[in-house]
DNA sequence: TAAACATATGAGCAATCATTCATATGTAAA
DNA sequence: TTTACATATGAATGATTGCTCATATGTTTA
């Protein structure tokens, strides 16, 4: 590109420029697309998939998912708490134990067409 | 917990033995989770997303990707390389521009669906 | 009420990553 | 075969993030 600091160069000379202002015409706003890049981004880390796994079999405390993964409490209870956030999963508390599980069904929905597209590959 | 180092202590004070050994034998081998794992990776960031958003709906030469989003054309190419490594995107040469477009119908469905379940909330 | 247990959380650190800059590669026109 | 254009890429950098450690909070039992 002739010039890196400032579009325009590039614009006037090879810009499709009924294709880009088609596509700008239908772009989702900002905040959507930020939205669902954070929302993956909670999906975008293997210990955290594990979790999941795990709560899409059995409910879980957080001790039994420190064994299960062979993990601290601490890191477990640190990406539980992303996890509810992004209400992932729901929290019930039981005397001194805290049991997680899967927030619905459409968070096992989200997994299965992942894993299927990977398998498709 | 009793001890941070070593989950042994815990695994005999509060495991329920008889889930945990349930879920066990019944998890994905790590490297498909790892893999899974690694494909949301490429979802989520916010100029990725963005780029396949323009993409499901026209495919697209680097410069205008770069009109569209206001970024600079070196950035777009780092971020498409990570695309088409994850087989999200195909390119296709014309003279001296290349064209991006999406690889399968897929990676459509896979956006839709996170679109989807966003709304719902 | 004190002690033990289960979980949560703040601070610090190491690793990862998105962007920028400079430059290389590939293609077409002069 | 230069020159210009379009894209790709390596290195550097600032920001983000996952984990660890220490400790706090919440709950039950003695």
């Amino acid at each position: 590109m002739p010039e890196q600091n400032g579009v325009e160069v590039c614009e006037f000379l090879c810009a499709h420029e009924s294709v880009v202002s088609e596509v700008r015409a239908h772009m989702p706003d900002e905040d959507t697309l930020f939205e669902l890049a954070e929302f993956y981004k909670v999906f975008g880390d293997s210990t955290r998939i594990r979790i999941l796994t795990v709560l899409c079999r059995h409910e879980m405390c957080v001790c039994d998912l420190a064994i299960i993964l062979s993990m601290n409490q601490s890191a477990i209870s640190h990406q539980l708490r992303i996890l509810k956030q992004a209400r992932l999963i729901s929290a019930r508390r039981e005397g001194k134990q805290v049991f997680y599980s899967l927030a619905d069904d459409h968070v096992r929905h989200i997994l299965d067409t992942a894993i299927e597209h990977l398998a498709e590959r």
